[in-house]
DNA sequence: GAATAACTTAACCATAAAGTTAAAAAATAC
DNA sequence: GTATTTTTTAACTTTATGGTTAAGTTATTC
């Protein structure tokens, strides 16, 4: 009567995965319960051991996975912009929204940063490879404008990608402790267009002065 | 034999607070122990209850002497720059190397984030109040570039705090995922000058050209 | 100087947590 | 059709956790 129910390891561990991912950054590693992500998969707690050894095991392969769609993500950005200035505009645009629609990826980072990075670290190589691409779309991009004289040189790209990273994650991560202490008028539909377009303005004038900090 | 040991209430609940704070700042709530709490303090568990009902009695408490202490050193700035441009600058500077200094702030902000500032918003009036101070010291300086016609009218001096809180707090916090993946040259010496100099170049740029974004 | 309130100590408790055991069943591979 | 891997179930263990009890001590108040 009870259907066959065939076996699906990989479907198994996805679905462990992606409960886990919702409660890891929901809680933190130590606010998680391993019963919880439990009860709400399809499987057992028991599968979770078998697949995964422990805790510590399950919230690095959460890890892995999400740094691991994020930039498969990121690197499908690709439009065909007319000029290096309108290309750099859309890619801080698109960053800064980005960050807003994943929401979860960005409280699993806040809370790795809790742990120092340890346990990415701990991933080696693993994880490393995975960020290559982010600073090489930027530093393309930058040169291009160079080339064509938008932009000035003497920029380095990873100081370009630490400021519009800083930007569009302190908009998500810091959201309510700056609401609480300073209004949500930020956090309007026009308050955030103003923060976007800050980003914006700020990021073309630093690519367009170059390197003014010798 | 035993020294009389005066009493000092205030002084144990100090004490507490004091390494509570650290302890909170380095695991996080529900990573936090009370029993450790209680060891490395000076007095015992029980006196935790007796003065702070529960842990999350005590996380309160920690996190409003961690705003008002923060507040507090923000207000004794006030040097006497020659114009509103150094002034401005100096303040972006200042701020930029604050966040530096106190980490362990940083990372309660960023807990609390994770709670979604649940904790700071219980504490209603008690928290709010203590934040008028922040954005009322770049608005004032602002205005008077803008009264000189070196700063153009126009931004919103909510948002320029944001914005420098951005770059300032992204430094600190992101620290770990960001070397991780990215490596750790812009948290050398000069990449941090560098860093820093780009957060005040756009800060400026951003005062200058005023309301860019209607 | 007795009463009272503030404070201290350490043993104790109930619960909840991560992780395990063990036996069996079902699907798949060979 | 035998061996292997995957999956299920549920009871169990160990340890650590937040929190309490209860008795005692010290300063302060009257």
């Amino acid at each position: 009567m009870a259907k066959p129910k065939a076996r699906n390891p990989e479907e198994v561990k996805r679905n462990i995965l992606e409960i886990a991912s919702e409660e890891f950054a929901e809680n933190g590693f130590a606010g998680a319960r391993v019963n919880v992500i439990a009860e709400r998969t399809e499987t057992s707690k028991r599968m979770i051991y078998y697949y995964f050894d422990d805790k510590l095991g399950l919230y690095r392969e959460v890890l892995v996975l999400a740094y691991r769609q994020m930039r498969e993500q990121e690197a499908a950005y690709n439009d065909a912009p007319k000029s290096a200035t309108e290309a750099l505009c859309n890619f801080v645009r698109q960053t800064f929204m980005d960050r807003i629609r994943h929401e979860g990826f960005m409280r699993l980072v806040a809370i790795e940063n809790i742990h120092r990075a340890e346990n990415l670290d701990a991933l080696g190589a693993r994880f490393s490879d995975v960020n290559k691409s982010a600073v090489e779309t930027i530093a393309k991009l930058y040169r291009e404008g160079v080339a064509s004289g938008e932009f000035r040189a003497g920029c380095d790209a990873t100081e370009l990608h630490w400021f519009i990273s800083a930007l569009a994650t302190f908009n998500v991560t810091n959201r309510h402790t700056f609401s609480a202490a300073f209004g949500s008028a930020v956090y309007s539909e026009k308050g955030q267009e103003n923060l976007c377009q800050m980003a914006v303005d700020a990021v073309l004038h630093l690519a367009r002065t170059g390197r003014d900090h010798q």
